[in-house]
DNA sequence: ACCTGAACACCGTTCAAGT
DNA sequence: ACCTGAACACCGTTCAAGT
């Protein structure tokens, strides 16, 4: 990891390198263990160097949520790309990265959706990256439907179906609760599948 | 608010007051204002005081999340015992009320899912609570499946799907991501009942 | 424009000492 | 058994001053 190379160097881009910085203390600590003066420390700045390039603490961790939702954006349309006019496979593949991208980073998907930052007095950039990181789902519900696989619904409404079976799944996995129902990579491929059907044919026997 | 009454008090059940008085706390200023030397100045007693009853600052917030889980145990008991042998129904009641608590303590909401706490090392009442909390969708669903309502998949991946459903709408909702869908109460409702209904019949066209 | 270093107002946690 | 008060090692944030 870059620490000091040859010289201490006083400038350069000391932004980017606090977000790459954080991100690192992060999945090492815990949101509790970042704290900005130790970040500026590891980086051989003063503490006070951060806030030339962020209001706050709040402001570098908007950052990395961003960062966290366009990640999720490229989940979504990786997905589409991969399998064009198949959105039941469409469907699938987002999802199942959905869970497998949060599993991977739990740090930065509690950030993004743990309640430490509001997106009602957020910067405009993580305002618009959570607003984008649904569009994906809602273009496969859409054409989905139009090619008469998906129930006549309303869009919004099977969207969200959707993503809260996928959210919920992922959030329930990184909180510990199903620690038994997905203690392997295999396991975890095996229960979002299964979720994953039951979803598209529902709860209920048909009759 | 109990602050000072009459006399300055020397002892008593600091413990919960404790508890409440963080709840309270957690609610107006959230979780990053929360301090216990605050918490202990508010209640009249020293800084020192709250490490007689609490290790740290996580055993009272784990308490919290016991509270939590408790509630929602509640929430699934009352949507069995309300509508007895009518699973769809006690499924409904048990989506809408954890969907309805979670939205209206997203702080407590937060504290139990939100990574704050880790299931693994914690103390064994979280861990009991977290455990048990997921029971009563367990036996809803299955005792929906032996009256040949629900389908014949195995238990656990269908109380996943459903629990997975509810929780990640709830979140979704706290995390402010749908606070377009959800402005008002009514908004809600008829967003949780469309979700329930989709997750009842599913995402496909029956053929 | 970017960084330093002192300063301020907080924290969590520990621990001897008090009652 | 329960609480106090000093002490320690941290924080986030601000701001004059340096380069």
């Amino acid at each position: 990891m870059p620490k000091t190379l040859n010289k201490p160097y006083h400038h350069g881009n000391l932004k980017n390198e606090l977000i790459d910085a954080a991100l690192d203390i992060l999945k090492k600590k815990g949101l509790v263990g970042l704290s900005l003066r130790e970040l500026a420390i590891n980086l051989g700045v003063s503490h006070g160097a951060p806030y030339r390039h962020f209001k706050n603490k709040t402001e570098l961790l908007e950052a990395i949520a961003v960062i966290g939702h366009q990640n999720l954006i490229q989940v979504g349309n990786k997905a589409r790309q991969k399998n064009p006019a198949d959105p039941k496979q469409q469907l699938f593949e987002l999802g199942l990265n959905y869970i497998q991208y949060v599993s991977r980073n739990p740090e930065i998907a509690n950030l993004m959706f743990g309640g430490v930052l509001s997106l009602e007095n957020c910067g405009p950039e993580l305002k618009q990256a959570s607003n984008d990181s649904i569009g994906g789902l809602f273009a496969i519900i859409e054409s989905g439907k139009q090619s008469g696989l998906f129930v006549n619904k309303d869009t919004q409404s099977l969207a969200l179906t959707a993503l809260a079976t996928v959210h919920g799944l992922s959030m329930l996995i990184i909180g510990g609760i199903l620690k038994d129902q997905v203690s392997s990579d295999a396991k975890l491929q095996a229960l979002g599948k299964s979720v994953y059907e039951i979803m598209l044919n529902g709860l209920l026997i048909k009759r």
